[in-house]
DNA sequence: CGAATATCAGTGACACTGAAATTA
DNA sequence: CTAATTTCAGTGGCACTGATATTC
């Protein structure tokens, strides 16, 4: 019998501090190298489509409204860390790829990343990591 | 052999997409009432300790900067539902305790509560809800 | 024309820091 | 005087909606 059964309260609460926590850690963490963790996440979002990619297929992957992407991506252009084109095939998009001092950034954030969130999460061990991921997954899930 | 290990990355990714759907979810179930959730976590907060708390007591319980307790407790004493006192033991001292209305507001969002926060959490079993909450315990943990 | 794409403008919710006033 | 408590003022992070221009 694990503890009591938290109520869903309880467990949102939870949710809302846990993270909170991490982010500010996190936050910390980026801030010598001039970026926020939105921005952070942005940058690494656009890196993992491998291609340029559109604004609207960014902001779906983020989970945010269109014109939310539109700012961030904006602030990372402006930093040189994003470079925007045109697409192609569509001319009403606009597509967006990291440039290298990007790609530099998201390197180095991994190194420092090491030290950090991973020290946030040291007390779990891999299983355990592993079966919260799933219960995560399986509350947003489908 | 759960799934693969996820790296802390992503746990702590799918921390911050999780959370924010529930808070998006539940901002919206509480926009008839005229709360926000910031808002009503400290209402909640503040009935929690049973007698009028301290401004800074009430900030430590919320895990915020006393600066920003002040703020959400004006904002919950301009809609009447938290009162403000004078402590008689220091006289530097204010603390609040919530009025009629914020009792009754709190019991309504209870109610309310139970179709929404328990919706999203709906595909967790409640053994899955007790280990869920004791991983995130461990993780702000000590 | 109707639909999709990105952007502009304004706003909201939540938290922070640093400085000041009051009292212990 | 030093320390604690609260508040004032300004700011940062991150996301939203509604309206608009452009192109499909």
């Amino acid at each position: 019998m694990a503890s009591d059964i938290p109520t869903p309260e309880e467990v949102a609460d939870l949710l809302h501090t846990t993270t909170r926590r991490i982010r500010h850690a996190f936050h910390h963490d980026l801030e010598p190298m001039g970026i926020t963790p939105g921005q952070w996440r942005a940058l690494r979002t656009v890196a993992w489509f491998g291609d340029p990619v559109r604004m609207s297929d960014l902001a779906d992957r983020l989970g945010i409204a269109r014109r939310s992407a539109t700012s961030v991506v904006e602030e990372l252009v402006a930093q040189g860390l994003l470079a925007r084109g045109d697409d192609p095939g569509d001319r009403r998009s606009v597509v967006v790829e990291p440039t290298p001092d990007g790609r530099r950034v998201l390197e180095e954030v991994r190194e420092r990343r090491r030290r950090t969130t991973a020290q946030a999460l040291t007390g779990l061990s891999n299983d355990e990591l592993a079966m919260l991921a799933d219960l995560l997954r399986r509350i947003g899930g489908c």
